[in-house]
DNA sequence: AACTAGATCAACCGCAATAGG
DNA sequence: CCCTATTGCGGTTGATCTAGT
């Protein structure tokens, strides 16, 4: 063995930059499922193709279910300014006394907003000799302690908290469901659906990671039934689920001790847009308001629907694009396929039809167990998977 | 409209700390 | 106690966004 540290992973073989939705359902379903014992481990075994540091890093500052989101209070900003002054740079103790926030996030708030929120009250504070003179941060914070409650909440939040709106989605039946990429769980009343600002940021990718979050600026998965107790995945196994239930194969139970485990997480990560447009028995959102010039496409609602059309942007159909580009498993589609979905059913766009709208059932492989990884299914495997990948059987339980 | 500078923040890197054999 | 593997931490980077010109 050489000299010097080894590398945490084989460079050349992880991804690296900011993670993808699908990354990010992986991840989740796999810690959900199986915890995290040994992040080394953990990336083989969920089939990530990501340093074991790196899902470390975006589980605990994106994905984990207690995270809170949106800017920091009032008195969130006091106490880092308080903390730092007393221990210095020591952001993950600071994050300790401050539930919900990460290390990252307090060094960030720390370098971008309340250094220069403290320098800048320094200098109004402290005559100009003495700012010359002394330079002690412990003196610093005895004058601009007080004055923190200048701290002015930002008139911008609203734009920061529109970025985490999200259209919410319900199962049929009721059913505790799993997150799923640029789409919420049920947490929310399914009325927001027809909100027409949340209709307008369907599928809204931000410059960062906002897909799990919602306008509260809560994690989604804080009010996940599922996340609260994995055990229901199982149970829900044994029941009559709704048809639209995405069921995934789960071959192998991993030992996430162990580096060879050779098992594969199935993982369904896509999502469904008529599924978020109608779901049966639900009123069909208002046309969505045109102010940002979009152009509204009157699109036929797939087969099994109750209602004969729903609205579109273009807004909506380019951000479905763009999430449907970093699904290489999915053939190519054209606006044209999305307003007309029957035309081309049993053709390109069954992906993107439910199974339950279709009717159509998916075989089970015998052995193999199942979970719902989503409430809603668009994907005909027979269609969109190459045969030779059984493990990635998608489709409706019954 | 195009460009630029500043702000933001997710993610990376390297080192320190810790655990375990 | 030593050595190695792994995790955790803090500094830093760089991509993207936003506001100003």
């Amino acid at each position: 063995m050489g000299r010097g540290r080894a590398p945490c992973c084989d460079k050349s073989r992880v991804t690296k930059g900011p993670w993808s939705p699908k990354e990010d359902l992986r991840l989740i379903s796999f810690i959900q499922k199986y915890g995290h014992e040994n992040w080394r481990a953990l990336p083989k075994q969920a089939g990530l193709l990501r340093c074991g540091k790196s899902c470390r890093l975006r589980w605990i500052n994106y994905l984990r279910p207690d995270l809170k989101r949106g800017n920091f209070t009032k008195e969130e900003e006091e106490t880092i300014i308080r903390l730092q002054q007393s221990i210095g740079n020591k952001w993950s103790r600071i994050a300790a006394h401050l539930p919900g926030r990460t290390d990252n996030e307090i060094k960030n708030v720390w370098n971008t907003h309340l250094k220069k929120k403290l320098t800048s009250r320094a200098a109004v504070s402290v005559p100009k000799e003495d700012q010359v003179t002394k330079e002690s941060p412990s003196s610093a914070i005895k004058f601009s302690f007080s004055s923190s409650a200048q701290v002015e909440s930002n008139p911008n939040n609203n734009q920061k908290n529109e970025k985490y709106s999200q259209i919410n989605l319900l199962p049929l039946d009721g059913s505790p469901t799993i997150l799923a990429p640029n789409i919420s769980t049920l947490a929310n009343p399914v009325t927001e659906l027809h909100d027409s600002e949340s209709f307008n940021n369907f599928g809204n990718t931000s410059q960062h990671n906002d897909h799990l979050f919602n306008s509260s600026g809560i994690n989604q998965l804080e009010q996940f039934t599922l996340w609260e107790d994995p055990n229901i995945l199982e149970s829900l196994l044994n029941t009559e689920e709704d048809p639209n239930w995405v069921l995934a194969p789960q071959n192998t139970q991993p030992d996430s001790t162990k580096d060879n485990f050779s098992g594969e997480l199935s993982v369904v990560s896509e999502f469904d847009l008529w599924s978020t447009l109608k779901i049966d028995g639900i009123p069909a959102p208002a046309k969505p308001d045109d102010k940002e010039g979009n152009k509204i496409h009157t699109v036929e609602a797939p087969m099994g629907m109750n209602t004969a059309h729903e609205y579109i942007t273009d807004k909506d159909i380019d951000s479905m694009f763009r999430y449907l580009e970093t699904e290489p498993r999915l053939p190519e589609i054209s606006v044209e396929m999305i307003e007309k979905p029957k035309q081309y059913q049993g053709v390109n766009l069954s992906h993107i039809i439910p199974a339950a709208a279709t009717g159509s059932a998916v075989n089970e492989t015998p052995g193999v167990d199942y979970f719902p990884v989503a409430s809603i299914s668009h994907l005909s495997l027979s269609k969109v998977l190459p045969e030779d990948q059984p493990t990635h059987l998608f489709g409706s339980k019954n």
